[in-house]
Formats: C-alpha cells, sequence, structure tokens
DNA sequence: AGCCAGGGTCTGC
DNA sequence: GCAGACCATGGC
C-alpha cells in the first residue's frame, strides 16, 4: 500500500473491494453525506472525515497518515481481503449474484454505543427517518466539533435527559428505549466494553436486557458494533430471502462469515431487480 | 386515505 | 411457543 500526502490530502492505493455508495450507503451506518461529486462526508464519534474514490486511489480530506493508519484504516475495515471471502460465499449461486452486485460492500467497524442507539431508532422506520432523528440527537445534545459538526452524544449525557427532553427528536414511541439504553450502559448495568469479550449468545443476552432491543436490533449492534460474524440480523427483507431461496438454512459456505453475507443479501435485494418479485411479500 | 418503513412489547390463547 | 394489537412519525 502506498501513499501520497500532500496538503490536506491523503492518497492511499491500491485499496480494492472498496466502493463508497455500496459500504457508506446500504443502511448500515447513518452519518455519512453523499455529496454531488459522489464524494462522502461523515462523522464517526468526534471524527469527522471527507473521502472520495478515484480508481482503486482512496483519497482522504483534512486526515493524516497517523489518523488513517490509527482509526479511519480500520474503520473502514480495509485490512479484511474481501476478495477471499467472496470467493467462498459465491459457493452459493445466489450469493455469488449478490456479491457480484455489490463487490465494493464492505462491514464497517462501528462503536457499539453509536450503533445500539442507531439501530434502537431504525425499528419500524424507514432508512431517511432514521438519519434525519441522528442528526437532530447529535445537533442537540452532541458535543460541537469544527464549524458545524456534532460529536455522538455519550451514554452519560442521554442518561440525564428527560422523556419531554427527547421528544424534539420526533422520535415517536423509541423515546423511551433511547433513554433505557442510555441509563443501563451509564450506570454499568449494561458494560458495553465487557460485551467484547462475552461469547455471542451470552452478549446477545445482555443487549437484550434493554427495553426496545429485541434478536433484530442486537444483531445489528453485535455485526456492526461488535464485527461478530455469526450475528445475521432478520430484518422483513432478509426474512423473505430466507423462505425463498433458503427455506433449509443458510448454505455451509456462509459459516464463517455469516454477517457479511447477510449485508451483501440485504444490499442485493432491496435495491437490484430482484426486489420487485419480493417487495409484494408480506412479512 | 391508507400503507409501509432494517421491530419490539404486551396480552391472550 | 405463536398470533394479533399497538406503538409515533413521515413519505408516498
Amino acid at each position: 500500500m502506498k501513499y501520497l500526502e500532500t496538503d490536506k490530502k491523503l492518497c492511499i492505493s491500491p485499496v480494492s473491494d472498496f466502493d463508497l455508495d455500496e459500504t457508506l450507503d446500504c443502511g448500515q451506518c447513518f452519518r455519512f453525506e453523499r455529496l454531488e461529486d459522489a464524494s462522502y462526508r461523515g462523522i464517526v464519534q468526534n471524527r469527522a472525515v471527507h473521502l472520495s474514490k478515484d480508481g482503486d486511489t482512496l483519497i482522504l480530506y483534512g486526515v493524516t497518515k497517523e489518523e488513517y493508519e490509527g482509526f479511519w484504516r480500520g474503520y473502514f475495515d480495509l485490512d479484511t481481503d474481501y476478495a477471499a471471502i467472496k470467493r467462498q460465499l459465491s459457493e452459493d449461486e445466489r450469493l455469488r449474484l449478490a456479491c457480484a452486485y455489490c463487490p465494493g460492500m464492505r462491514v464497517l467497524r462501528q462503536d457499539p454505543w453509536e450503533v445500539l442507539i442507531s439501530f434502537i431508532i431504525s425499528q419500524n422506520n424507514n432508512i431517511g427517518r432514521i438519519k434525519g432523528i441522528i442528526a437532530r440527537l447529535c445537533a442537540q445534545f452532541g458535543d460541537r466539533i469544527g464549524e458545524k459538526d456534532h460529536a455522538f452524544p455519550a451514554p452519560q449525557t442521554l442518561a440525564g435527559l428527560t422523556l419531554e427532553q427527547l421528544g424534539e427528536l420526533r422520535s415517536g414511541f423509541r423515546a423511551k428505549y433511547i433513554l433505557d439504553a442510555a441509563q443501563k450502559v451509564a450506570d454499568g448495568a449494561v458494560d458495553l466494553d465487557r460485551l467484547r469479550a462475552l461469547p455471542y449468545e451470552e452478549a446477545k443476552e445482555q443487549l437484550m436486557s434493554i427495553r426496545g432491543v429485541g434478536d433484530k436490533v442486537a444483531d445489528c449492534v453485535l455485526l456492526y458494533g461488535y464485527y461478530r460474524m455469526e450475528a445475521f440480523p432478520k430484518d422483513v427483507w432478509i426474512k423473505r430471502v430466507l423462505s425463498e431461496w433458503y427455506p433449509g438454512g443458510l448454505p455451509g459456505c456462509c459459516k464463517t462469515h455469516a454477517g457479511i453475507a447477510q449485508q451483501y443479501l440485504f444490499h442485493y435485494i432491496r435495491t437490484s431487480p430482484e426486489r420487485k418479485g419480493f417487495e409484494s411479500m408480506k412479512k
């Protein structure tokens, strides 16, 4: 991997199997925004980033090489060999098509706390509104960083709020769930750091002790926040895929990377022409 | 106007 | 264990 660092621009090449649209606009994160020039701006915890792709060159703006090495490289999961994973998943014909449809998709290594709150908000909701609620959450209660950006608010901050204050978010019935999550994390009833070392089932059980966190949201936190490959979030679309394509269970080639397989399948079934046959199906 | 959105809880069999 | 009502809000 080569670097070219100039004034406010860090170029990294070659970077393979990484597409910004497929990775940052596929429903796994909600604080990245696509600009008109196809670049993306996003905020993660208390860091802002602006990035674009030019062929196999990844360009980061306003980021030093040290910040890239110390954070963004891991966040974008750039040390994982996705070519090898896609090869394995492609043993199954449907998955082969899904991988070929979004070959530059990567599973981000996000912060568990942000993912927890984000996917509590996601329940029975659509992606556009999820982004809006999270934007208001950060603008209202997150520390200001730079000109007009806001960090993601800390558990202790949200734990001290009232339901009335959270009402400004217009998150509906989810407000009480956000509050319960913040209180349990802030007072240590749910220890997000300790979850990292727990077996999948135990970590999931801990997460589901939070009101508003069921089977699907817990799996999202485990996959996107802890990079647990056993986690396979089953939303309405994935349930349709399972019943139509895999009534007998997932194929064996998914065993070691079920979570990543889920991500390929989810993006495929929601945005490819295959969607047509699935969108009229009932839950 | 009615349906749906990356679901979960609560109640009643 | 499973079905159904209900939950807030906004876009279509």
